[in-house]
DNA sequence: TTGTAAGCGTTATCAT
DNA sequence: ATGATAACGCTTACAA
């Protein structure tokens, strides 16, 4: 395996001269930049990359982190991340912590050992403190507002409202909605939201903590229909699970929305194929944006916009 | 930043002791242990991994490749990738080629220049020769049976045949298929599959180039449906596509399987909840065998079994 | 415009 | 059991 050094020896030039060829740089005369070349060509010439990273101390590589990568929520962000990296010439490597917190441990621990150059949490379990604390050693992007990490959110409060709102005006009185998980950071904006519903229209037992799956909907909804008093609209965690839960009522015989209107969170593909009202949440775009966080001093926190589609389900 | 250099000097030890301090070698006393680990302490030593990559010739990374993402089908593939990975303490890098020549190519020259260990491509656009001319830098492992480089693969020929022995032995007698690519490996090989039927039941109109999506599957379904003569058995490319036949089946009135009926490989959640008959693939498991072959010397190349689920849906 | 030489932070060989 | 010292292959001051 030829080294620069082999290389600029066959050249006749120095080391920094082959590096600059290698990088482009400017200053170089053509009659060596050629000899450089040619002994490249001459000696088979492959740069190592390895070495590359250690001089400079980047490893190229950012972390993409959450607990499944089957959830099409997560992985829509996910294609953002990876096609916005590859913008800057990194790439992504996927980290399943399936919700352990040792998990999120080892990936912060590859951050200080330099196998990476930032994380991208899209959800964590371990607070924020711990996670700061290894701010020193890479950029650390959280999917949640804070004051502390550098974010891109989606203000789950606001894009709860916006489906009460609408659902109110349509006049539901009877209004439940599903959660992944009791007190995850969007649960609590959901049931912040919900609160400001009347007091006689907010129903503990129209909260449901389920999945996020296609067959946790379905079980869902059966437990649902075995309630004695049933909602007449649910706001589903997202597309998969709530199209669990739509083929149950066609399953069972429930009319949507004529008995029960659904509305779910994410808008792809299943809310459509269903004619699902769903919220539209910029998923790819929070992937790019959280890469350009990690990548440039520029970019900035922020917010991202959800947006209520209206479809036949409400 | 406290090098091993450091620590060798603040203990009083040299560098090759402290390296086999921290690579927990043998032959190592317990009091020079002992003042390495508090120099370590002291200086608050953290290993660079870029150092220990260059030095070992290793980025301990592997890239998993494949057209999209979002496609279920392969997302379970590199979802057993991952978890192997993990057990080797290597991680996983997603490349999306979007079926792209240039982007292959440019996988193939990151294990040129050591960025990555390996390559397993779970679908490729390149000719085997052309990867092949790479093997010489590092593991790559396809998903489809050859001669030149290892492999992981399910015997698509197989998969059909079964799935047609079965609807003929139901006496279906039209029956039609769905391909993603006309001449792809897998067209291919479901193409000799059917043509093993009676020459009398060969429906040349009833073979369906089409896309994997939800969405593709409703307007295929459309344009199924817009046929003089309708098949009375389909068999779909995967789960998400079948789903998409299946919801505008229902929404046009068409029973399934009494007027058709629908077999999808792949036998995930959607053919679940739909009652699907499908053809079970055994996905993660190839994503972790393609790891195995990428990292261990004994691992062999390997057929996986398919095999036919049969639900309410034939 | 070019070259020298000092990093970057490890591992590994070979003595002792 | 331990230590010198040479890799690993590149970038980048600084000097010329």
């Amino acid at each position: 395996m030829a080294n620069i050094r082999d290389i600029a020896k066959h050249a006749g030039v120095s080391v920094s001269t082959v590096s600059r060829v290698l990088n482009d740089y400017p200053y170089v005369s053509n009659e060596k930049k050629l000899k450089v070349l040619s002994a490249m060509e001459a000696l088979n010439y492959i740069p190592n990359h390895l070495a590359v990273n250690l001089s400079l101390g980047k490893s190229r590589v950012i972390a993409v982190v959450f607990p499944w990568i089957t959830n099409p929520y997560y992985l829509r962000i996910l294609e953002g991340a990876i096609k916005q990296a590859s913008k800057y010439a990194y790439h992504i490597i996927v980290i399943e912590t399936h919700y352990e917190e040792p998990e999120e441990l080892k990936v912060l621990d590859m951050l200080k050992h330099r196998s990476i150059d930032g994380i991208i949490f899209i959800t964590k379990e371990l607070s924020i403190e711990t996670i700061c604390s290894y701010e020193q050693y890479g950029p650390i992007v959280l999917m949640e507002k804070n004051d502390y990490l550098p974010y891109v959110f989606i203000d789950q409060y606001k894009a709860m409202k916006k489906a009460l709102d609408y659902l109110v005006q349509e006049g539901y009185k009877k209004i439940g909605y599903s959660v992944h998980r009791k007190n995850g950071f969007s649960a609590n904006a959901r049931a912040k939201a919900y609160a400001t519903l009347p007091k006689n229209m907010q129903y503990k037992a129209f909260v449901y903590v389920s999945g996020l799956s296609l067959m946790e909907g379905k079980s869902l909804a059966q437990n649902i229909l075995n309630q004695s008093t049933l909602p007449d609209a649910i706001i589903v965690t997202n597309d998969a699970h709530c199209a669990g839960i739509y083929a149950e009522f066609q399953n069972r015989g429930i009319k949507v929305p004529e008995d029960i209107a659904l509305i779910s969170y994410e808008n792809g593909e299943l809310s459509l194929i269903n004619d699902i009202t769903s919220i539209d949440l910029p998923l790819a775009e929070m992937g790019e944006r959280s890469v350009d966080l990690i990548l440039t001093d520029t970019a900035k926190s922020e917010e991202l916009p959800s947006k209520l589609i209206i479809r036949r389900s409400t």
